[in-house]
DNA sequence: CTCTTGACTGAGG
DNA sequence: GCCTCAGCCAAGA
């Protein structure tokens, strides 16, 4: 079976789901998770065929912690919005107490 | 096939 | 701790 090119979006879309309410995780942590930690801007890039999809692309952000996507979403204060609603602080588009919802897919392997 | 772009990351100053 | 440069990989024109 070769698909690696053509899952590696299904990949991404899949880990994304397998975020638990409450936590985000890094564009990194899940292309190592994929076995591609140098293609941390294809996990982003992936997001963008997210639309429409169950994938919860505003709980994925930069090793900063930082909502780096939130231009792509719809509004401008959209993404922030829908992680304070999971209890999740956010503060000038910064996660606050990034180190404790931080949730790393490898860690649940 | 070549060039550009991009929701990133790590290293260096 | 902040700013800048370079590297990596895939998709689109």
């Amino acid at each position: 079976m070769k698909q690696e090119t053509l899952n590696f979006f299904e990949k991404v879309y899949e880990v994304a789901r397998l975020i638990p309410y409450g936590r985000v995780t890094s564009y990194g942590a899940i292309a190592k998770y994929l076995g591609a930690t140098r293609s941390a801007r294809m996990v982003g890039y992936a997001m963008n065929g997210s639309g429409g999809k169950d994938v919860p692309a505003h709980r994925v952000v930069n090793q900063k912690g930082l909502l780096t996507g939130k231009h792509h979403f719809d509004g401008t204060n959209l993404m922030q919005q829908l992680l304070e609603s999971e209890g999740i602080k956010v503060i000038d588009n910064q996660i606050q107490n990034f180190d404790e919802v931080f949730w790393d897919p490898s860690n649940t392997l």
